[in-house]
DNA sequence: ATGATTTTTTGATCTATGTCAAAGGTTATG
DNA sequence: CATAACCTTTGACATAGATCAAAAAATCAT
């Protein structure tokens, strides 16, 4: 397997601000981080709403366009220079058909990521944006900071001025 | 697989109202519903917090805890007369082992839920409470009208009475 | 470095939604 | 079938956070 692995793996650079992936594409590659961070995000009337931040250690990739191979909303670019691994989706489909410990590292660790989506949709009703923000830095603890302000602002659903205020009292 | 999956299997009746998982403990059943409605909800400040509904044909638990086999914030109850067939996470961890199509079958349901979940965390963010519900109704397209107002309120993360206001308008 | 972008902060309003309170409806129970 | 328990609606008022505008600070490119 180990083999199989390390032959379907190539590696990426990505400068800072550079797209990773496009909305109009369907996305066929995840991109492990060696180093840097990526945004992964959509457009809403114009502006550009943060959906989540990855950075070194996780797997990224368009959710729904990587799984079923359709279009989805998200773009995904790089906050800083990043370094990547990448899977192609066809090489991933084949180790899942022939390892079936794959498949089980895979359910697995989709549980822990439900588990922590679900943890954020708790965490936006009911509660202030100071109370948003500071669930998004313990989520986030030691990266909150490398996070442009505006990019964490349409993460958490608020404008950059609310959240500037917040970050002024704290 | 089709004999030692119908072993594992029992079933259950409940009424409306009543308990169907306690926070204080960990969630050793999983529950596929047949006929009726559960309620997925956990406490704040003292009040109800519904975080989903499910429907005839969906199976309900205490994710995490079920998964994680720990304890975790949600309750389980019945809003309507309810019957369902229940597995044992011992039994399905006995089917993952011996049957790896059913470690597929999870990852695939796993990945649909994430995108539903994706998708939610979507619409609460930079939307009003009309929105909110608009969107509520188009996810629980055919089962909206089941469930007391006050439930959906707080599903939303708004009031009663602002839920109450929107339906009056609309 | 130095001017040009871009990002963040600060200030002055405005509005959607929350809170509190009470009255109507509806459903369950002896 | 009556009374209690619960659920929904309506009203008056308060407030967190949005919007608009512009200054200050930080970052980038020549």
């Amino acid at each position: 397997m180990e083999a199989a692995l390390i032959n379907s793996i190539t590696f990426r650079d990505f400068k800072k601000g550079e797209m990773v992936h496009h909305a109009e594409r369907v996305c066929t590659t995840s991109c492990f981080i060696l180093q840097g961070m990526l945004r992964v995000y959509y457009l809403k009337d114009g502006r550009e709403v943060s959906e989540y931040f990855c950075a070194e250690g996780e797997w990224t990739n368009s959710p729904r366009s990587f799984t079923q191979q359709q279009l989805d909303i998200y773009y995904i670019d790089a906050i800083e220079d990043t370094k990547v691994c990448c899977i192609q989706v066809q090489d991933l489909v084949y180790l899942f058909n022939n390892f079936p410990e794959m498949e089980r590292y895979a359910r697995l660790s989709m549980g822990t990521l439900l588990g922590h989506l679900l943890e954020r949709v708790t965490s936006q009703r009911f509660t202030t944006a100071h109370e948003k923000y500071a669930h998004f830095c313990q989520a986030y603890h030691n990266i909150h900071h490398r996070i442009p302000l505006g990019m964490v602002a349409s993460y958490l659903g608020i404008t950059q001025e609310t959240l500037s205020r917040i970050r002024a009292v704290k």
